[in-house]
DNA sequence: AAGTGGTCTAGACCACTGT
DNA sequence: CAGTGGTCTAGACCACTTG
């Protein structure tokens, strides 16, 4: 690629001039994405910089997500992640008819190679949103099933349900795989008839944690999205709070006018 | 605060266990929204750092979005925005009776003091999501119009809208201020009874504009709302592209399990 | 004027990746 | 091994905010 040169007198300060060149390259195509850029020693030769100067430079399109460093390997303009479409019909009875839960339904539609792991299967008590949500007394117990979600070999979301325990007891929604067709399907099965969902969608930076558990690396956001799901009789029979590697979701909703 | 010691033999490097330490205390609540942090003089002292250390940890939380600084002032943890909720029933025709369009209605509801303002109208033609989107010609024309929200006097979403030109040509979506209802009261009077509307939401980190227009400090991630609109015939009628600062929104929706 | 963060320099040593 | 990015030091000057 071809790299221009800073303008002292410009209120620019020099790490931004060369920021702003390099974010112009990514984006006239110049540098493709899973193309690497100039190495910090050719930055610093180039600008006649010191290196802390080239390295801010690279620090901010870090941080907007638009390059990925690799020790050892240079910094590389960042590939999108395929995108996941999520429509609001994704967990309607007729795709669990097939025997699957909702993500490895979908994922087999994609043609991709979706997998499950971490799951983890506990009772708790539990406070704040999520009761408030499954409407609970103080005392009362839930079944929390944590896993985390892989598409392609790479993990892409983590989730934690929560489900009162006197509708979860004594069900295979207890076990770490709970069958054909998901949680819902055994839901339905113990009577609980599914009849409507709500999600709330937010984003933010991910923590520590999620970092490390969902491989993100710098300037990646998050999609949040907190499900309920609601029997026949109105009653919360499930509270499914995920997060999500934002850029690789869409969600689709579809909503009347009324 | 009550600041600790770095551990030279642990394998997180000195940055990192000053970063840890200053979240932990946000979390626990030593150090609240809007308080101060202890400056980089003091870290440096009191940690016996390099500045560059110090500044490196700080660094660390003002990407995560959990601390802002200001030159000349210092640090602080950063006060959560206050957060509108938009359930999806908020473009029902009963809000549009009250003669106010959706976001100034809401607002109202809310008690805050809401705005729009760089409004421009123009015309122009399409390519890409958008045409395909309202399913138009190359050469279709299409007004548009930007503009952006203030609440509380702070920006929280910039928005453009696309309608054909052949239903907006010559009505009142033409002006800045459509009058009492706003653009969707109009379409209306125009014939184009609302049937639903599709939302496609994604996250992502902003450009520089938009965090320029939105005021956004660092680390704050914007959510990307794409609506577009149908008329009882199935005719598209408008797309709406919306940027809203992510941590002022929840979205809700509510979908049936069919 | 004193204190704050913003930027820059010119080095150093380390850890990781590839040949 | 050479080349890459990750971290750290010890300074410097600047711009902004507050008293």
């Amino acid at each position: 690629m071809q790299l221009g040169s800073i303008d002292r007198r410009d209120d620019r300060a020099p790490y931004r001039q060369i920021a702003d060149q390099l974010r112009a390259a990514i984006d006239a195509g110049e540098l493709r994405p899973g193309e690497r850029l100039p190495s910090e020693a050719e930055l610093t030769r180039h600008y006649s910089v010191a290196r802390m100067t080239a390295r801010q430079a690279i620090q901010e399109l870090r941080s907007e997500g638009r390059v990925v460093a690799e020790h050892g390997r240079g910094v590389f303009v960042r590939t999108p992640a395929p995108v996941r479409r999520l429509a609001s019909d994704r967990f309607a009875r007729k795709h669990r008819a097939a025997g699957r839960a909702a993500f490895l339904a979908e994922a087999d539609k994609a043609g991709a190679a979706a997998g499950v792991d971490q799951i983890e299967v506990t009772h708790a008590t539990v406070t704040g949103d999520v009761r408030e949500r499954l409407r609970l007394a103080e005392d009362d117990s839930v079944v929390v099933r944590s896993r985390r979600y892989l598409l392609d070999a790479r993990p892409i979301e983590v989730a934690v349900s929560y489900l009162p325990a006197s509708i979860a007891d004594g069900t295979p929604i207890e076990e770490p795989n709970p069958g054909p067709g998901g949680i819902y399907a055994r839901l339905e099965d113990a009577g609980h008839t599914l009849d409507h969902f709500t999600e709330e969608v937010t984003a933010r930076m991910p923590t520590t944690d999620e970092r490390r558990r969902l491989e993100l690396p710098d300037g990646v956001p998050v999609l949040v999205v907190v499900r309920t799901a609601f029997d026949t009789e109105g009653t919360p029979v499930e509270v499914c709070d995920t997060v999500k590697a934002a850029p690789a979701y869409v969600l689709e909703y579809d909503f009347p006018a009324r």
